[in-house]
DNA sequence: CGTGGAATTGATTACGTTCAATAGATGTGG
DNA sequence: CCACATCTATTGAACGTAATCAATTCCACG
């Protein structure tokens, strides 16, 4: 085994775990996903990983970092529609669409593996298993955009905050990246806000609403939940539409 | 040919000539699709087809009239999430996740094929092209919630509303349900504002404001749109993420 | 230390909600 | 075909959440 054939291996892992969520994979299946790994890039904070238009050679999984979909707005603002966390495979959109109609980019400095989409092409035509594992992880994205619809169109600024705390730490577990009931949350504030469609300034004073209720701690990037039945009852957070088999 | 057969025959036409816009269909293929069928539905106005939690025998598709997926918020109200036209398969959702993580009601009387979620099923890993075409038609899905967040949370109400008209007469122009540049809209103002998160209140006070502007037209369910150029330009509407080959 | 990004605070404004009432349209049964 | 019931659209007034504009503080990093 190469070096790099080990090196690929290991990345896939997130993946792969991610996957067996809707149905565990055979070896060889695994092998393939490995097999379709071209190389491994380093790349820094809030860079573009594929642009609104483009229809790029590779597709990019996420291995280690964050990132997030975006669009832009006429208005120059951006707003955030989904975050990536690793395990999530960015783009397969682009083996389908004629076009991407969002851009991607790192919200932390990130290893991301460059996949081959004519492999990824080829694979959906020849093993309906991990076809059909990618089609329900793409149904559980959808399912995911549709709470934040929810969210956005239908509760105060508070919950909604609550809320996509919530569903981090479920998405941070699941991934292997929390710890009891608190996790890593590498964005800034005005980040926070793009996705829930708020200001930076009013983010901020739920946050700290948030904080003196008592229901979460957030300094240097540790987002901790202090009660969770408090929490998620305040955020009116049912987590089935995460389709997480672990539920908590 | 039996009665039957020439009614179902009828019924997947707008379903395979949206699944034509990512790849043309063989015959053998929409001879599977015709004999998934299993039977044709009347079913009334504001009807439920399915319910968030369950996981039903068979899917439904749109053979006329329109209906929405929506969810339940706490405060008792509910948001829609989409709006399916004739030849939209509602919830292919079943034969890959564990159970619906929301509902979708009629919100004209319409006409639903059974679909029959076992042959989906195995339509899915038999029928590589057909397997593309639906995995391709959910990633359209997913671009117009998409699109639909961006809207909620980035945009005023009057380009919210506006965009949203915009789109549906792109969508019904599509599935043939549209002449020039007006089309049915057979939903209430108080369902147009679930739609978008706003109170029927002031929705309406918005679509006067369309009216007086000159934008559009609309009364009896008739939605016309005077200046396509112009209403375009007011809703901050770029076509793209619906990856329709038709441009206008 | 100094510098720039991120977080925080204050004051003001505005968009959209809420509550409440009326008018218009649609439908149904006698 | 009318009378009544109900749903839908419309209007008005008051309120509240979140945006905007503008500083200032905090903090990580070179």
């Amino acid at each position: 085994m190469t070096k790099d054939s080990r090196h690929f291996a290991k990345a896939v892992d997130p993946l792969i775990t991610k996957l067996c969520h809707y149905a565990a994979l055979e070896e060889s299946e695994k092998q393939l996903l490995i097999d379709a790994i071209v190389r491994i890039d380093e790349v820094k904070k809030r860079h573009d990983l594929i642009s609104a238009g483009q229809r790029p050679e590779h597709l990019h999984l996420m291995i280690d970092g964050w990132a997030c979909r975006y669009k832009l707005l006429e208005n120059g603002r951006h707003h955030i529609t989904a975050y990536l966390l690793p395990g999530d495979l960015c783009d397969i959109h682009v083996t389908l669409l004629d076009r991407m109609d969002h851009s991607i980019r790192t919200l932390t400095s990130a290893k991301v593996a460059l996949v081959s989409s004519e492999k990824i092409n080829r694979l959906l035509d020849q093993c309906p298993r991990l076809a059909r594992a990618f089609f329900w992880s793409t149904l559980v994205d959808e399912a995911v955009l549709r709470e934040w619809l929810v969210n956005a169109g239908g509760r105060p600024a508070e919950v909604r905050i609550a809320h996509v705390i919530c569903e981090l730490l479920l998405r941070s577990r699941a991934a292997g990246l929390a710890e009891d009931d608190s996790f890593i949350l590498p964005i800034t504030q005005e980040e926070l806000g793009e996705t829930m469609g708020l200001t930076v300034v009013h983010t901020n004073r739920i946050l700290q609403k948030l904080r003196r209720n008592g229901l979460i701690t957030f300094a240097k990037q540790r987002m901790e939940v202090h009660d969770w039945k408090r929490m998620q009852a305040f955020a009116e957070f049912a987590p089935d539409y995460l389709h997480l088999n672990i539920q908590r």
